[in-house]
DNA sequence: ATAAAGTAGTCATACGTATGATGATAAGAG
DNA sequence: CTCTTATCATCATACGTATGACTACTTTAT
């Protein structure tokens, strides 16, 4: 109600003087270190002051004397996709209440990357990182990092990680389509060079042969991470005279491209063909049939990472690999299948 | 490839002893400043000593003394939405070449708001706002924020906006659908209170007037930004004696809630109900068939905007009011209508 | 009674940069 | 030859905070 614009915003000393002590106090205060060595009565009487004049410290002189800036970086492949928005919103949950901020930088290829990490780094205006999978920490920086960076799908010695249970994801959707019936059941992987990737595929493997199932060649395509390429990978999948009639996918958006193939080709799914996606990412849901797929729970992973990265910065403390479960959500898209051609 | 990691970052008095100049000068050089106040000579060697010693400007520092972060932020109402996204790429390539960086803010309600801004200010740790349409400014805030943030598809007396032709793109939408023969046209809008959202369904109003078209009640409904909601709605719209044969969203997200009613209800696009969405997100191609759409074009907006909130910030300069053209993307899901029932 | 430990508070300083004021030198104008 | 103007470089200082060292007083233990 007595809210006057302050011309110029007030300090810590402002405060101090006002409140009757010296700076020191004040600063141990809004430090959060006030415990045994600021009075009950003098804290109140700082708080008190500090409220009336609208004082806020200032971010920069605290980050230039402490070397602490508490901002981090959630690095990710691609912003607009809705994946890493949820991831995002997850660790910014999770940092707030720890007085953090998150910031997102989007990583396209590795020139950005080091581009990225060197800049943030050496400008110390950033102390900490969330990695995504896709391209990973090469050898140089790795040092440089250690102590500072946190994995998201991935695997490291040097560096802690929160690991996704993709095996067990993979042979979930595997299982379901095979007690439904299906025997010839395609795999149409993502062309890229990570990790998480090269372990959805290899599980697609370790469950055929586990049951006993041929390996096929033509089931198995890598196409790069575009609607339109997907369409054409699996494509080559179903124009063939003995198609596959359940397809894995490594990402619904891949998964998006086999519906169109199906359309294109007037395939009917699930009728004709059974298709499970990866990720649980919007489109599950707006794909008609709705995409039964492996979900990955984004916000929390945002946040379990988060946790991750901020016991690594105060503590130097690195709990060794977290594994989050995957869970398969059965939707339209897979049934059993179609005995009599 | 003489690349030592130095153990304490290198500092521009470190620059100066090795270049053999003052910390001054490498100041006004990493400034930009250097015209007419550095030499040629003296400003190579120390181009060269910082690059030997891999010096980048502490941007706290640079900060606490400068008032200036350099630091902007995009405030959007829901992060996880991807026509965000493509905003912040746009404002991000577009404040980068400027020495800008530009971080993503979700807000939510109003008390986000304050919330974000409040602090954002008062810790003087950022420069300046974007913000969109949703959640305008209130009062209180309005002239703490002048000179100082640049609005998104809203208008304002106090704040420099970029604005989107919406009027256009609702016209350019109805009209093709009255080519078509349509004549029973209804709008599924936003209830969300916000000037872009009105200003949508006054276009409607405004063009089925000129055309001499009636105002059908029925035809009109206003749903919560969910897929779920947007199908009750257009449900309603739909399961009447005298549906309409064509709709126009506020929204792709709500095009989605429409074909999901469409099935439901066993109407098939676009031979039954021909439907336009609004955005042109990556929804309108995931779609089947494939949303007719008034796009915006969010890299460009992002880019425009940043641009305007630079002008405002480094030169008060605010050029009025720029209005971005939108245009109709014509795809799968509208058609002429059926002549005999 | 004295040492040790705990509590409440202040002092002084340094973090790394930007920038106005101040010279020093050289060059061109009258 | 002096006066202005331009160019190049430095000095000194302040931005607002965090924090180790220090003082003074109180409590507890021995």
């Amino acid at each position: 109600m007595t809210d006057k614009e302050a011309p110029s915003p007030a300090t810590s000393v402002d405060v101090a003087r006002r409140a009757g002590v010296s700076q020191s106090a004040v600063s141990l205060v809004f430090g959060g270190k006030a415990a045994g060595r600021v009075g009950k009565r003098t804290q109140e009487a700082i708080l008190r002051a500090a409220r009336e004049l609208g004082y806020r410290p200032n971010s920069a002189a605290r980050t230039l004397r402490s070397g602490r800036s508490r901002l981090l970086v959630l690095a990710v492949p691609d912003v607009s996709n809705p994946y890493f928005a949820a991831v995002l919103q997850g660790a910014e949950q999770a940092a707030r209440p720890h007085g953090y901020s998150v910031m997102l930088a989007s990583v396209r290829d590795e020139r950005d990357w080091q581009q990225v990490i060197l800049d943030a780094l050496s400008s110390r205006s950033v102390d900490g990182f969330l990695f995504f999978s896709i391209y990973p920490p090469m050898e140089g920086v790795h040092t440089a990092l250690r102590g500072k960076a946190v994995l998201i799908d991935a695997s490291s010695r040097e560096l802690p990680s929160l690991q996704l249970d993709i095996e067990a994801g993979v042979r979930a959707a595997m299982m379901h389509l095979l007690q439904l019936g299906h025997t010839k059941i395609a795999h149409l992987a993502a062309a890229v060079e990570a990790e998480t990737f090269h372990l959805r595929h290899k599980a697609y493997l370790d469950v055929l042969q586990a049951e006993g199932l041929p390996v096929t060649a033509a089931y198995q395509r890598r196409t790069s991470f575009t609607i339109a390429d997907a369409h054409q990978a699996a494509r080559r999948i179903l124009d063939r005279p003995d198609p596959a009639s359940a397809i894995v996918c490594d990402s619904d958006v891949l998964a998006v491209g086999v519906y169109k193939a199906a359309k294109a080709l007037r395939r009917t799914i699930p009728r004709d063909l059974s298709v499970v996606g990866f990720d649980d990412s919007v489109f599950a849901r707006i794909l008609d049939p709705e995409l039964t797929t492996v979900a990955i729970p984004t916000t929390v992973i945002g946040e379990q990472a988060l946790l991750l990265l901020l016991a690594v910065l105060e503590e130097g403390h690195a709990p060794s690999q977290t594994i989050v479960p995957l869970e398969l959500v059965i939707r339209a898209s897979t049934t059993g299948v179609c005995l009599t051609p």
